[in-house]
DNA sequence: TTTATACATTTAAATATTTCGATATATTTA
DNA sequence: TAAATATATCGAAATATTTAAATGTATAAA
């Protein structure tokens, strides 16, 4: 893929992978098989709708989310080819 | 290769590599063949001793890095099985 | 065409992180 | 034992992040 794959890019990754709520989405959207819905992630979590707006928006910025409108509806699901490349980067380490 | 790999073990190996320093540290002692000296990496940074303890650190405390103590110096390298591990979660969100 | 719904944005407070200077500790060397 | 060296820790200032209330915006329903 042609992500342009810097420790800039890293960074933003890594710090929207580092806070527990920001896991716990993903790891919710991760069971849906398609789309997951932005009111069902607010009902999921004790927070207010402004802070899980807030969460969300930093997972779609670091590309870990991508994200369509459906009318007045936000929807998620994860960004497979970025995980892709994250983790052929973390690879590195490994050997 | 039994480390508890939960939410909390994520959020802390994330936010670890959640700055762009704890990044480049990695990534030169990932190029050493084995350990890499304490000194040689506050050599290479343009940032007080002190912060340079602080950011290895974090990455110690979050199983990055292992250590050993070599008389006064200290010396790091990968901790490969922790990458695995945070690798092999992260495949979970490529299908 | 008003009203309700779903999300996003703004603002501000609380909390956490980064950074460095100063100091402490532990080890080696003179 | 004293001085020098290597690293860690503490305390404080600067900066960034998290959180929520209030407000804005766009769409759908009545």
């Amino acid at each position: 893929m042609n992500t342009k794959f810097d420790i800039k890019k890293v960074e933003k990754i890594s710090k929207a992978l580092g806070d527990p709520y920001r896991i716990r989405i993903m790891e919710a959207i991760k069971q849906e098989q398609d789309w997951m819905q932005c009111a069902t992630i607010v009902d999921m979590f004790n927070l207010a709708q402004s802070t899980i707006s807030h969460h969300v928006n930093q997972l779609v910025d670091a590309d870990l989310l991508l994200t369509e409108k459906d009318g007045r509806n936000a929807k998620y699901k994860i960004n497979k080819e970025v995980f892709n490349d994250y983790v052929q980067f973390l690879n590195n380490f490994k050997f």
